[in-house]
DNA sequence: TTCTTTTGACCTCCG
DNA sequence: GCGGAGGTCAAAAGA
């Protein structure tokens, strides 16, 4: 792996610039979902989501107000809390994954690393040639890198995850490849030899931040797709939606899951596309506003097409329990206890037992800009280590409303210094506080501050969710050993002297 | 006029 | 066989 300069990775993403400019321009144009435009929540602070049209192309681009749809601060994606996004960030299988074991997940986050920095270069190319001439659009992504050099593009107001399947029936060892017609390159990926014999379909779960993606169809992932119906599914409040891909016998579907503020939850895709993705127009690209969107369409289409996916983390694949076996006497301060509280009294959140439980959520704020660190609550430190993979320690903060639940942790990532790394775990039961004072930073409006959660993703303000099945990776990266743990209670190291000033006046109280 | 979305009804699967 | 849940159809409405 080369050597990166940590200003180089990220670049692309502070919220000050690009997303602002990205939003800017979303505001010259219309939203289209009436049944999903909502009130504007005022609940903590103004806030603002970007919005990706799931048809194709840039066409059909649409984008919505901020005044009419619900808006967040901040894009997710995500993954489980208990893996390093560390170790995410530097893989390969970032986007992908289901049907894997945990060794295999150790294996592939451990040996696929990727660059950075290189993929934000590619990602400034990618911007500069989209600048000169729309047409001819054009990512330098090829074989297997390509989806994770597209997964780099990750455009600072969106996120997601994928868990994929590839239903393979009597083979134990495939490649999956997607070969884009449109390019000279394709990804072949190997698959997991553990398959799950169904059908030949590619089934896909892409957990999007919502904040950042919610939008009419689905998430602007370059097809075309079509709504044929929409459900209320039972355990879930949030109601579902079915796309086709609108190319003539084009198998491929997609179910996109909202929030009742109109916020994806979740894409699970199923089929793969039988052929190329439309090319985006002149017309497209005049709403095309912004190159993220272009990036968000990428990223989407290494994640649909790369199912690369190994690494299943859904909730299934994570067992709480060896989780909170592990987590015992890592070092943490006397609050640890309440991570077992949380697996064991669901009840003290304040929520019903029912709920379901998800895994812990990690949100991967690809900024430099520290201020949208700041979600809005009050925390209190009470942990910190090294993880492996980084050496960046990870701060660990609780929140600091009576029986809040809600736990974080902050880490830089290790190629990038200003590329911070945030987890968050359940949900508030409580409204974030008012702004103190000069220094707070909740009054602003955080513009797509490029928050990735990843897989089972709650988002600060979503109704609790807590972990039951926690992989042993995500032992190991979240609550590694105790030597490794270098816990230095409420000491702040070297990340800590990038952002103690922030925390110092926004979280700790 | 065309395309998309909405939505109630129907179909299929599965326990 | 029954019923529930998820998935799909298709007519109507909207953009």
């Amino acid at each position: 792996m080369n050597s990166t300069t940590p200003a180089a990775a990220f670049s692309f993403s502070t919220p000050s610039s690009s997303n602002h400019s990205f939003f800017k321009a979303s505001r010259d144009h219309t939203i289209s979902n009436a049944h999903e435009e909502r009130p504007l929540s005022l609940s903590a602070r103004p806030r603002f989501s970007t919005e990706f049209n799931g048809e194709v192309g840039l066409a059909k681009f649409k984008l919505a107000p901020p005044s009419s749809v619900p808006i967040s601060h901040s894009s997710f994606f995500s993954i489980p809390g208990d893996i390093s996004p560390t170790e995410l960030l530097g893989s390969p299988m970032l986007l992908s994954s289901s049907n894997i074991t945990a060794s295999q997940e150790a294996e592939n986050f451990s040996s696929h690393a990727f660059n950075w920095r290189n993929s934000s270069i590619n990602y400034m190319q990618g911007i500069m040639e989209e600048s000169k001439s729309y047409s001819d659009i054009s990512f330098q992504t090829s074989t297997r890198p390509e989806s994770l050099q597209a997964s780099s593009y990750l455009p600072s107001s969106m996120g997601l995850v994928t868990t994929s399947e590839k239903h393979a029936q009597g083979e134990h060892q495939q490649l999956w490849s997607y070969n884009h017609p449109t390019e000279s390159n394709s990804t072949v990926i190997p698959l997991s030899a553990q398959q799950n014999n169904h059908d030949e379909s590619v089934h896909i779960t892409t957990i999007m931040a919502a904040q950042a993606l919610n939008d009419q169809k689905g998430v602007e992932d370059g097809y075309n797709w079509r709504k044929y119906g929409q459900k209320q599914v039972k355990g879930s409040e949030n109601p579902r939606s079915y796309y086709k891909c609108t190319y003539p016998n084009c198998p491929s579907k997609k179910k996109v899951e909202k929030t009742l503020e109109g916020q994806i939850t979740e894409i699970i895709y199923k089929g793969k596309h039988s052929h190329a993705k439309p090319k985006p127009t002149r017309r497209n690209s005049s709403c095309f506003g912004s190159d993220q969107t272009f990036l968000n369409s990428q990223v989407l289409d290494s994640i649909t097409n790369a199912e690369n996916s190994s690494a299943s983390y859904g909730d299934d694949d994570f067992d709480m329990n060896s989780m909170m076996t592990k987590s015992q006497g890592d070092g943490f301060d006397e609050d640890e206890p309440d991570w077992k509280k949380m697996k064991n009294d669901s009840s003290n959140d304040g929520f019903s037992s029912s709920r379901n439980i998800k895994t812990p959520k990690v949100v991967i704020q690809t900024t430099s800009d520290m201020d949208v660190l700041d979600d809005g609550y009050r925390w209190r430190k009470y942990g910190q280590k090294v993880v492996k993979g980084n050496p960046n320690p990870r701060s660990y903060y609780k929140c600091t409303s009576a029986h809040c639940p809600v736990r974080k942790h902050i880490e830089r990532a290790s190629t990038d210094l200003r590329a911070v790394i945030t987890a968050y775990e359940g949900k508030h039961n409580h409204d974030a506080p008012p702004p103190r004072g000069k220094g707070s930073l909740i009054s602003k409006p955080l513009l797509g501050n490029n928050f990735y959660s990843f897989n089972n993703f709650t988002a600060p303000t979503r109704p609790m969710a807590l972990p039951t099945h926690i992989s042993q990776v995500a032992n190991d990266s979240f609550f590694g050993s105790r030597q490794n743990f270098g816990l230095d209670n409420y000491g702040f190291s070297r990340f800590d002297n990038s952002v103690g000033s922030f925390y110092g006046n926004q979280q700790q109280q």
